[in-house]
DNA sequence: CGCGTCTTTGAGCTGCCTCAATTCCGGTGG
DNA sequence: CCACCGGAATTGAGGCAGCTCAAAGACGCG
């Protein structure tokens, strides 16, 4: 396994070795040598949460992978109405090719890091290596599919539905084992009530109310206003109505 | 392959020299001789108002690009609420590559017309052609985009900002020169009320009262339930909180 | 002319929002 | 160790936007 394949510029570069970017992500289209090119532009970052990491109709010089945390990405109306469309977990890729300005707002629900390229080495790329192309469209799709699945809970579901839809997605994206283990689940919440509030298109006491009847109904534990925990992820579902 | 069209073959197919897709849509990613390769597996096919396309959960084995008229994607809820995730125009590609699955109900809202060729033929020429998953990349990121812009719309516009956006969104999809003129916009609508409902997250009730609010209010005028006049789009757009 | 479908309009209800007060909790300093 | 502070979350009371239910028009078609 690690039989050292060589001494040559073919080693996989120290960041990318445990980066799940490299296995689920869009670098996994990379060869090693392409790797090894593109970490050189390649930076870590390391961002806390409200920290904004690309602002709407802003220039965009970079690309990321999210190695960890959650960002959330939203959009705002003249009046300070806020909806989140949409939240990027790691391996995610943050970054709208061949446009140059952002739709939208993306900011670090958590402490987030990020693994950060110029823009121009990935428009570079694409056009050697179709396999990058693949995967970005792969991701694209990915998105598209569950922006969609949103908009109907955003246009049809109850406020008691969402927060359950809600509660539901965050389970099965930190944990992707979840939805069809039978055990119990538990996590941090990556939003604050503000936050869940502005993905559901609810207000905070609604979304703080539902949570209550939920915790009272014994589909979920809350302890410290966080860390919440899921003994039957089947009751939650139900609740969500998948 | 017959010898004749062997001659002749980098003529570009009857039925794509007028057509939409190979200018603005995936086709456009193909030489005149992958063009014949395609169309001799592609036939057109017309669909009526209300008539099924794809089924949610259905085995897919055609993609087709939208030749004319409008296209609704939707997805419904256990207990029959509806909500429309998407609407394709003309020269949009109806698909969902790399899944066998569809995730949603497509089903035409005005008379369409489609050109349909076997989603393996797709697969196979992505490889050879790697322009084409660019043009799908595209694509896909426009409709990623649009979603993005309509769930701000589900979860944070009152019913009547959401209906002047509807008319507006259709406006502009219609006649895409519709946004920066100021002169008045004319169209007939591709959705009954029930649609547009379905669409905005409301009652058709509520639709109908806004329609006759704007149209009071003199932003639109309507003949016939379905011919809309935009006399000053301007106007409208601030209706939509644009 | 009568029937079915789509749309409009009216009247009352309710789920979620708004506004306001209180509690919880982590951090900080005495 | 406790008192205090500020931000986040909860809880309560009342209002209203949009839903529900019901009825009546408008229009196309046999």
């Amino acid at each position: 396994m690690n039989a050292r394949q060589d001494i040559h510029n073919s080693d996989i570069p120290v960041l990318c070795q445990a980066c799940e970017a490299r296995h689920r992500g869009v670098c996994g289209a990379l060869n090693p040598d392409q790797l090894v090119a593109l970490s050189k532009q390649s930076f870590k970052y390391r961002a806390e949460p409200g920290e904004e990491l690309v602002g709407d109709s802003e220039k965009v010089v970079n690309f990321s992978n999210v190695l960890s945390g959650v960002v959330k990405l939203s959009k705002v109306l003249s009046d300070g109405r806020q909806q989140i469309v949409g939240l990027q977990f790691a391996p995610d890729f943050l970054g709208r090719p061949f446009k140059t300005e952002s739709a939208l707002n993306a900011v670090a629900a958590t402490p987030v890091s990020l693994c950060s390229f110029p823009k121009s080495a990935i428009d570079r790329m694409v056009k050697e290596v179709p396999e990058l192309e693949h995967r970005l469209l792969k991701q694209t799709l990915k998105e598209l599919d569950e922006a969609r699945d949103w908009m109907l809970t955003l246009g049809r579901k109850t406020a008691a539905e969402k927060v359950a839809s809600f509660l539901h997605l965050v389970a099965t994206h930190i944990d992707p084992e979840a939805s069809m283990g039978s055990g119990p689940v538990a996590y941090d919440l990556p939003l604050t009530r503000a936050d869940i509030a502005d993905f559901l298109g609810l207000t905070i006491e609604t979304v703080s109310r539902q949570m209550t009847k939920l915790r009272k109904d014994g589909v979920i534990e809350i302890e410290h206003n966080r860390h919440i925990t899921i003994p039957d992820i089947g009751r939650l579902e139900r609740r969500a109505n998948i």
